[in-house]
DNA sequence: CGTCTATTTGAATGTACTCAAAAGCGGTGG
DNA sequence: CCACCGCTTTTGAGTACATTCAAATAGACG
């Protein structure tokens, strides 16, 4: 992998040459057509993808095979069905590429191993699940707080990049409602 | 602070006894009476909690005043408002004591401190920070993917002891549905 | 026993859903 | 350039589910 990534991925961080060339060599680069479901349910989940360019989704299908969006994931963001990947068990979500991307994947092994030998990436990797918790909770109190309509505008705020991105029901099913629900509320906030 | 609790806190972490009196030293305990609110919202949030005996709640309340809660906690959980604690920032949410407590509050400040002076406690809290990551996501999808219905009988399953301890009109607040569709669901599934 | 709080019930309302059909949009090939 | 095709979004009508508001019942506790 170029060695460029790493100060890509691990901003702020400062690094010796003998680090950076441990981390490259952990991480491996995947060039990804829009389309490919990159992971998919009830497999082992490995990898996290950090990603480079491109946009993906990682999403869960129900047993009437309705479709539940968890997590959009763009530039500098990282990607994977966390619950699986975390306990080394099977995942249930899978992750769709929405827009050709260049990722790069780091395993489960490679990520402990980072944790040893640069404590650091331990610091850093707790920080981004902090962000991440936060960025959760916000979901849930929305969720729970607010009206389809509200919960609609506040994604079209606060993600503007992934809005331009994907389908209209992409973004229905991550607000939880349906497509004629949210082109709805598109009108009405259209005509207001 | 009694030492015997570190080891409570920290189950399968061997610590020396130096280190073990360093992390005593970074809690305070507190006896909470039912009732009492431990943090108020927009204030600084400087600690989380460690539950030894009680349940609590974090809720948020909204412009309308309704409430909604984000988190139960009861023996050996921890409990803060996690978003404004991570960030050192002002929080949104109050947190309940719902049965008299016994906790263990530990400062962002005391918790940084830690991390530079005993590693394995940052792979503890990061380890911490992924189970919780995982059980707010699975609470995302059962948000999106579940009725009201199936989001109850999940949570009675999954959190047996807490059912007992709160009133249902809080697992409301928790399901996100009013108080009185829990009660109509409840009917339904003890008429069934 | 009486009071306060929590839960249940009822009736009317509203919001989002389902299903079906129409309209819009983008790309391809004649 | 335009006609066609597939996919996405919009619109409409009827329905289901949860909400609101109000009132009744049930429980807990002094």
């Amino acid at each position: 992998m170029e060695e460029v990534i790493v100060s890509e991925i691990f901003k702020n961080i400062t690094l010796s040459s003998v680090e950076i060339s441990k981390i490259s060599s952990g991480f491996t680069k995947l060039e990804i057509k829009k389309g490919v479901i990159i992971m998919k349910a009830n497999e082992f989940v490995l990898h996290q993808y950090f990603v480079s360019k491109g946009c993906l989704r990682a999403f869960f299908v129900n047993q009437q095979g309705k479709e539940h969006t968890v997590q959009f994931a763009v530039k500098d963001w990282w990607i994977s069905d966390y619950t699986a990947f975390f306990s080394s068990s099977k995942g249930i979500l899978q992750i769709e590429c929405l827009q050709d991307a260049t990722l790069y994947k780091l395993s489960r092994e490679n990520m402990e191993r980072f944790y040893v030998e640069i404590p650091k990436l331990e610091s850093f990797f707790r920080k981004k699940m902090e962000k991440a918790f936060a960025g959760f909770q916000k979901r849930i109190l929305g969720n729970l707080a607010l009206s389809a309509k509200e919960r609609y505008v506040t994604f079209t705020h606060t993600y503007p990049s992934i809005e331009q991105n994907v389908k209209n029901y992409h973004i229905a099913s991550y607000l939880g409602i349906t497509t004629e629900s949210l082109s709805r509320i598109r009108k009405e906030i259209a005509t207001s």
